[in-house]
DNA sequence: ACTCCAATCCAC
DNA sequence: TGGATTGGAGTG
């Protein structure tokens, strides 16, 4: 169609990423739209980069001789107009480029590579082998005799038809089936790898049945869904009070209506569960979009997904970006974690691109906690979301009994182990009656590092400025930045030469501890370590499940939406690193851990206890997460934001400097930080502060100096036109060749 | 970022 | 004097 088109090209930095006119051959007219994925050559070698097309021009308005496009992508691997508006508003809220927006939002699986086999460079499938061979019975006679193992080929088939892989299994051989083919009495075909993903769920015998506070909160929300324009409502459910059998019974409604459901969860170790509770009650239709899956399981569920083949996406934050046409209704479980926020470019948050879709779509977008984000709660009180609240456990089930153990008093009788003695006490009554217990580790407590005796320096990593952990399975110490390792662990401080001691108080640290303490109990430790591989996580939950533990000793990863019968203990160790973290998020991750894991205890029939050792039993945060009162919390912080100025009463966007010279990068940030201020008072009407440069938590990573500031604002247009000025003059003073320059924006943005 | 080109530097 | 090195510009 197009002669002429617009193209974002790949690898661009943000200060030459723009839109590059080429010309499109004759042969590619046909198959060249706006979304098209493309092969352009760039650069004054004219190396072929990857590109998408994101506008047409008229030829003559081109002016110049315009190089001409290699290869296209065939036009079904095209973006939608309603992810390509995505594409733009990543571009300007986030501040990305181009192309890093295209691929947030094309999984990497459904790209397309550059190969260099003929005169020009062409475009080719990533992914080639996404076909089996499928064997099926014809209706040509036999001719001749049949061997045994001919006649076991074709018992195989009696039933329909089987893949390549499926025969094998029984023993059929690629041999006898290629023969039979031969002889014309099989047929043989190509098929797509079957989406074999949470294959084994059992399907639901019942109907979703709510109780009369559910079915009141499913009312509300049905009605919003009814009305097909956008919504927003907020569920908040205290813990185990059934939010997902909700969540169910409003998937079954947009599905009925024909429409589809985008169901989002905070990370990985949460899909299995959710995905076996929606494929129980509808089956195939459920696909699942997670970065853990291999790129041929991603492509092949996107594809289901792009194809019409699935109602239901469930996955974590990039799902958001899921190409469904007709959403009916947006869930965001757990509405109040991080990691709904991007940590890489584009740093988007998945709740604004989820309004984004609901507004596209007319859907109903359902944000869900038990311990809701401050700023969620605080849209929902002064109604820009609708309310819905379960106060009411499931079966009107006891909350545990909760104790705070003053671990000052433990060291001062003499207990220096991680676990105080009313805990180890508790542990010993739950072995004794054969229950289960989870014990909680804050991951920045699991840390066991070396510190020298003489000059008390910690050995940190050469290239970042983090502690090395010592990691005792293999006798190593680790960068969990950059992962460079030191092995054997040294002995000696390599600033002093004094004696290193390594201590801390890891899960393996106590592990070991409680090994001692109780022989005979069978742990299961999660952290990072032990569930990095591939279906770790979700084996080592049904283990736990099944009873063949008595302890679980985890990170977070053991407080969150886990459903155990026999779980009567709660003990939550070292929760103090990140009460006294900085960040204004900081009480708001207290309260939700500890009321997330304290709601673990007593699922069942028996009420359970919970155990938080702190060093300030008196803390209100802690007090309050153990009465699981949400909204004295909500009220104290609340006010605590409006009078520091924190969000939701104003934006944070951080700026952040990283480069190999630190005097560079302090002047850099320093500069921006003028160029930002002078923009602001040069026009009326901006409120602003700016804090900094100040150097990062992390002060090195691999070498390179790391320095922000933080800005408090208001992200609206205004601000961000302000903010793409700044970044001008940035460039323009050429900081870009020697410190690099990222916003990061932190907001409840409702512009 | 990366690549190309030109100006510069140093060894012979 | 040339080959290698470094700084700067441009990416359609």
């Amino acid at each position: 169609m197009a002669e002429c088109v617009q193209v974002a090209v790949s690898n661009a930095t943000f200060h030459f990423d723009k839109l590059y006119s080429y010309s499109v051959p004759a042969h590619l007219q046909d198959r060249v739209f706006v979304g098209s994925i493309v092969l352009v050559p760039f650069g004054r070698g004219a190396a072929a980069r990857m590109g998408v097309v994101l506008g047409l021009d008229a030829p003559e308005a081109a002016g110049k001789r315009l190089k001409s496009l290699y290869d296209a992508a065939p036009e079904q691997a095209r973006l939608s107009d309603e992810l390509l508006r995505l594409v733009y508003y990543l571009k300007e809220h986030t501040f990305c480029t181009y192309y890093e927006a295209v691929k947030a939002i094309i999984p990497y699986g459904a790209q397309y590579k550059a190969v260099n086999t003929g005169p020009v460079p062409q475009l080719q499938k990533q992914l080639v082998r996404h076909t089996e061979p499928v064997y099926r019975r014809t209706d040509a006679p036999w001719q001749g005799r049949r061997t045994e193992k001919q006649q076991a080929a074709w018992d195989a088939l009696a039933f329909g038809p089987k893949t390549q892989k499926e025969l094998e299994e029984q023993g059929v051989t690629k041999a006898v089936l290629a023969g039979l083919v031969k002889k014309g009495v099989l047929a043989v075909s190509a098929q797509d790898k079957s989406v074999a993903l949470y294959e084994d769920y059992s399907p639901a015998q019942e109907t979703i049945a709510l109780s009369p506070a559910q079915q009141a909160a499913y009312s509300r929300l049905a009605a919003l869904m009814d009305t097909g324009r956008p919504a927003a409502a907020l569920l908040h459910g205290v813990t185990s009070s059934g939010k997902t059998l909700v969540f169910l019974k409003l998937i079954e409604k947009a599905v009925a209506a024909g429409r589809k459901a985008l169901v989002l969860v905070p990370e990985i170790s949460l899909t299995p569960q959710m995905i076996y509770r929606l494929k129980a009650f509808f089956g195939d239709r459920v696909a699942v979009q997670h970065s853990a899956l291999s790129n041929t399981e991603r492509l092949l569920q996107w594809q289901q997904i792009q194809n019409g083949g699935a109602d239901i996406v469930v996955g974590t934050r990039s799902a958001v970006f899921a190409p469904l046409p007709d959403i009916g209704v947006i869930i965001i479980d757990e509405e109040q974690e991080h990691t709904y926020h991007s940590e890489s470019a584009p740093r988007y948050s998945a709740h604004d691109v989820a309004k984004r879709r609901a507004a596209a779509h007319g859907a109903l977008l359902l944000l869900a906690s038990a311990t809701p984000s401050t700023e969620s709660y605080y849209a929902a009180q002064t109604g820009r979301y609708t309310l819905v609240e379960l106060s009411e456990r499931y079966n009107h089930m006891p909350l545990p009994e909760v104790r705070l153990v003053d671990m000052r008093e433990e060291l001062a009788a003499g207990n220096a182990s991680s676990v105080s003695r009313a805990l180890a006490d508790e542990i010993s009554r739950n072995l004794a009656r054969g229950e289960q217990t989870i014990l909680l580790l804050n991951r920045r407590g699991y840390k066991t590092v070396g510190m020298c005796t003489a000059c008390s320096e910690v050995v940190k990593c050469d290239a970042c400025s983090v502690p090395m952990v010592y990691h005792k399975a293999d006798g190593r110490l680790l960068c969990h930045y950059c992962g460079k390792s030191v092995s054997p662990v040294p002995e000696m401080c390599p600033a002093c030469g004094g004696k290193l001691k390594y201590t801390g108080f890891g899960t393996q640290r106590v592990e070991e501890e409680l090994a001692q303490m109780f022989p005979a109990a069978r742990v299961l430790r999660m952290d990072l370590d032990t569930t990095s591989r591939k279906n770790a996580h979700e084996t080592m939950l049904r283990r736990f499940a099944k009873g063949e533990y008595d302890i679980m000793l985890g990170t977070q990863m053991v407080a969150k939406g886990l459903d155990f019968e026999k779980v009567t203990l709660v003990g939550v160790l070292g929760i103090d690193q990140l009460l006294f973290a900085q960040g204004y998020k900081a009480f708001e991750n207290v309260f939700s851990l500890v009321t997330q894991v304290v709601g673990r205890g007593g699922r069942a029939a028996q009420a359970g206890r919970a155990l938080i050792q702190t060093v300030d039993p008196n803390h209100p945060v802690l007090n309050l997460a153990a009465r699981q009162d949400y909204k004295s919390f909500f009220a104290e912080e609340i006010s605590f934001r409006r009078l520091n100025l924190y969000p939701p009463f104003c934006t944070i966007c951080l700026a952040g400097f990283s480069g190999a010279k630190e005097p560079e990068v302090l002047a850099a940030s320093r500069a921006f930080a003028a160029d930002v201020q002078r923009l602001a008072q040069q026009r009326s009407g901006i409120p602003l502060r700016i804090l900094g440069p100040a150097p990062m938590n992390i002060a090195m990573v691999n070498n390179h100096y790391r320095y922000k500031l933080t800005l408090k604002c208001r992200n609206d247009n205004a601000f961000r036109a302000l903010m793409g000025e700044a970044l001008a003059a940035y460039n323009a003073a050429g900081w870009p060749g020697k410190v690099s320059v990222y916003l990061d924006f932190h907001s409840d943005a409702d512009i």
